[in-house]
DNA sequence: CAGTGAGCGAGCTTCCGCTTGACTT
């Protein structure tokens, strides 16, 4: 008989499980287990039956997924041969409803003692001290979990039905997802509404006593603060003629050295990194997007194999705590004087704690050994995961070092000018007295150059700031003005938000937890609510749409600050001061009145609402609607009068191509009944199309091959069909000639015809005999002319693999059941 | 290939968080 130690991941249970030894049974719940049914449920006899009771306390129904039904047997098995059970699920709110859902779905017998374990930290240390003392299932934090769980359900199933009927079938929204489309428009909004403003600055080039020349700014007139940036101050150099008349007047001031100060300034190591902070410093330092980042992290933690079995690499990946253990504190302290000395260490650890409403059930993202460094792993890991793991290690060493020492010089230079005003000219000098944490990102620069790693020491501190070489200076001493240069420079407006600097957004507001972030911009996209502009989110005209038409009907739900307002009702059923009834009646009844109202005043879509447009046609006020074809702006007198008017213009792609007919350029892309397509600007005087693909790219010109069509005797050509390149008659599909090389004279091997691509009707592409119906060859990868070495299979078939985190790469496979044969292309 | 918007109304869409593999017409 042995203890069954329950955890939510796999790869922990194997970690843990080597750490307890014998007498323990370590598996995993792969997550939660049991969750509300995802639709709707009807007793015997018919009835709907309320997934969650509103009357009756708000009275819930579980049931375990039919994907999670395997695990829960294997559990349930185990649990009967165990003498005792032990639930080790996540230390927090989450961790807690999953142990309690547990013991609701074994059922265990009352003889089998029950005991819940808190890991905070998977360490051998952290492990004994956790089992060492057991205690029992809190049900406050269970009771928070699930009235978490309920709320986002009536908030997201209710409020998505209203968009249904108010804007479009499949919309969705949520107490997570709407205010992240929100953020999204609120920045777009801002952007719309900027206004550049032009301001000048002026620099002027310096020659002291000694060498070398350096550059200054003048940053201040008669005291007051000049513009140098987007902050507002009081003075602005506002155009050209004044910055001219500046420079005229500079030009004949005298000038020497008024103020000379060197202060020492230190700069901090960063804190370890939670997820949030990874996935914004993988994305400005390696490039890597949310979701690649994460399954990169997933393969650090199930770790590599050195021959000893599998070890993890870093701690778990999903956290929202920057918090080290205190063993992993004394080992990188350990290793930081073996490897850098005495100096590079501070007197005290470092200690960095989670902000307020940070669950911290995980430790921060730190790589399990601290004295494997990224080096000796080279070679070991792909590139990506190398690269991840190297900014890892370097952040968790760097957060226990001294800080880096400067030495910062600022020299003034100051002048009457001719008008009256004083003017003021300002540099900064650097000089680093000690590099600190500094050193660690150094080590390998040149290195990691090669790699595509940006500069890391800068990263930290401010781009923003000059560096400029000063000479010796003394106080009073003269300088003579040899150069002003005057830049004309407008503000900029804000930039949109890509994926890193969005999750940093929604983790300040405390939306979302560090496991949905990739989920989140996954699902607004998907939605159509906003799509990726050169890298970054800007919202669609339907994602503005239903924003407007949420801040209306559900101005609380859509504050990005609900959330915060949650979790605080939360911690007071997590305290035992509210119950999981009254919180959520608290919520529910306003929210109840306010989908009420909703449902019978919100503006609705399809219906039209009013727009600030007028009809070309007929001058009547236009309505904005939605259709088939998404939004667009018809005349208030349909079907008296049918103007219409685009609101979106479709993104057009650069390389707009030229009309066929008249070879006017660029051509205008248009939605007609079958998906985008090139119009010539000229229509309708001039009809020329060239089509399009679904993504509305130019489809390439057909090329003519210089053959004949035996059939009609008209030129053959190249064509960019539906599945691909094909040859066949200029005059296809009236005259169907079409050459047989679909697939390069590769021949059916049941009946040897050919083989075409063909679809299926849920559109997926497969390959099949064009025989078909009398010969039923089939493959859905593209089949090969090529013998199979392995079992001499007639053909082989091209597929596409894509390892988690790395590139999709081309391989050649045969599709013989058994025979497992494969090698890469190219 | 220059569209889309009332009319009948089956059965369907959808949330957030926790965690990993899976097998299509």
């Amino acid at each position: 008989m042995s203890k069954l130690v329950i955890v939510e991941s796999p790869s922990k249970a194997k970690t843990i499980s080597k750490y307890l030894g014998k007498g323990y049974v370590v598996k995993a719940s792969v997550g939660h287990i049991r969750d509300l049914p995802k639709n709707e449920k009807v007793d015997q006899g018919g009835a709907k039956v309320d997934v969650i009771d509103v009357e009756n306390g708000f009275k819930e129904i579980y049931e375990i997924p039919d994907s999670k039904a395997k695990v829960v047997a294997e559990l349930k098995k185990a649990a009967k041969e165990a003498d005792e059970l032990i639930l080790a699920t996540d230390p927090d709110r989450e961790g807690e409803a999953i142990s309690w859902h547990l013991l609701e779905a074994i059922k265990p017998p009352k003889s089998l003692p029950v005991r819940r374990v808190m890991f905070n930290e998977i360490t051998p240390k952290g492990i004994a001290a956790a089992m060492a003392k057991p205690g029992q299932i809190n049900k406050d934090l269970v009771d928070a979990q699930r009235a978490r769980r309920v709320l986002d359900r009536l908030v997201g199933y209710k409020i998505s039905k209203v968009l249904w009927d108010k804007v479009r079938r499949g919309l969705s929204a949520g107490r997570v997802q709407s205010v992240a489309v929100r953020i999204i428009v609120d920045r777009e909004r801002e952007i719309q509404a900027f206004k550049a403003v032009e301001y000048w600055v002026l620099k002027g080039k310096f020659a002291a006593k000694l060498p070398p020349h350096f550059w200054m700014r003048l940053t201040r007139l008669d005291g007051g603060a000049l513009q140098l940036g987007n902050k507002e101050t009081k003075r602005r150099v506002k155009d050209e003629k004044e910055a001219h008349a500046l420079r005229d007047q500079i030009l004949k001031a005298p000038w020497k050295v008024t103020k000379l100060e060197t202060k020492e300034k230190k700069r901090n190591p960063s804190a370890p990194f939670t997820t949030a902070k990874l996935q914004q410093e993988a994305a400005q330092k390696l490039k890597m997007g949310v979701s690649r980042t994460m399954s990169n992290a997933q393969r650090l933690y199930e770790g590599a194999d050195f021959g000893e079995g599998p070890v993890g690499l870093i701690t778990y990946m999903r956290t929202d705590s920057p918090r080290l253990s205190p063993d992993a504190i004394e080992a990188t302290r350990e290793f930081i004087a073996k490897k850098y000395g005495k100096d590079f260490l501070p007197a005290k650890a470092r200690v960095y704690t989670g902000k307020a409403g940070a669950q911290d059930a995980h430790e921060a993202i730190r790589p399990t050994d601290i004295t494997r460094t990224p080096e000796s792993l080279r070679g070991n890991l792909d590139p990506d995961q190398f690269r991840l793991y190297a900014l890892i290690w370097r952040r968790t060493m760097a957060c226990q070092m001294e800080a880096a020492r400067f030495d910062e010089t600022v020299v003034e230079a100051e002048s009457a000018l001719k008008n009256g005003e004083t003017a003021t000219f300002e540099a900064k000098g650097e000089i680093e007295r000690f590099p600190g944490w500094l050193a660690v990102y150094r080590a390998d620069a040149a290195e990691e150059k090669a790699e595509g790693i940006a500069d890391a020491t800068k990263a930290d501190g401010d781009d923003e700031e000059e560096n400029i070489g000063l000479p010796p200076l003394t106080l009073g001493e003269t300088l003579k003005l040899e150069k002003l240069e005057t830049d004309q420079q407008f503000t900029k407006p804000p930039t949109r938000f890509n994926e890193a600097t969005l999750v940093k957004e929604l983790e300040e507001d405390g939306i979302g937890r560090p496991s949905t972030y990739a989920s989140i911009i996954e699902t607004i996209q998907n939605r159509d609510y906003v799509k990726k502009v050169e890298g970054r989110f800007k919202p669609t005209e339907l994602g503005m749409v239903v924003t407007d038409l949420l801040i209306q009907g559900f101005k609380e739900l859509m504050d990005p600050k609900y959330t915060s307002g949650l979790e605080d009702k939360l911690d007071r059923v997590e305290g035992g001061e509210a119950t999981y009834a009254k919180m959520l009646k608290d919520f529910y009844v306003p929210f109840e009145k306010a989908l009420a109202h909703a449902g019978a005043e919100m503006q609705n879509l399809k219906a039209g609402v009013p727009s600030d447009r007028v009809c070309k046609k007929c001058g009547a006020p236009m309505l904005k609607r939605i259709g088939r074809n998404g939004l667009f702006l018809g005349c208030t007198r349909y079907p008296e009068c049918d103007g219409t008017e685009e609101i979106e213009a479709m993104e057009e792609p650069e390389d707009a191509p030229e009309c066929p007919l008249c070879g006017t350029t660029p051509m205008n892309l248009r939605k007609g009944q079958w998906g985008p397509f090139w119009a010539c600007t000229n229509y309708p005087t001039c009809k020329g199309i060239r089509k399009a693909d679904p993504k509305g790219l130019p489809v390439p010109a057909d090329e003519p091959t210089g053959e004949k069509c035996p059939t009609c005797g008209k030129g053959f050509v190249k064509r960019h069909g539906r599945y691909g390149l094909f040859t066949c008659c200029v005059d296809y599909p009236t005259c169907k000639t079409v050459k047989k090389e679909i697939l390069a004279g590769f021949a059916c091997p049941k009946c040897g015809g050919d083989v075409a691509p063909r679809k299926t009707r849920f559109g997926k592409i497969f390959y099949g005999c064009t025989n078909y119906p009398k010969c039923d060859f089939t493959a859905w990868d593209k089949p090969v002319p090529r013998k199979c070495p392995s079992c001499g299979n007639p053909y082989l078939v091209e597929k596409t693999r894509k390892p988690r985190g790395k590139d999709p790469i081309q391989v050649l496979l045969c599709p013989k059941e058994g025979c497992g044969f494969e090698e890469g292309m190219g």
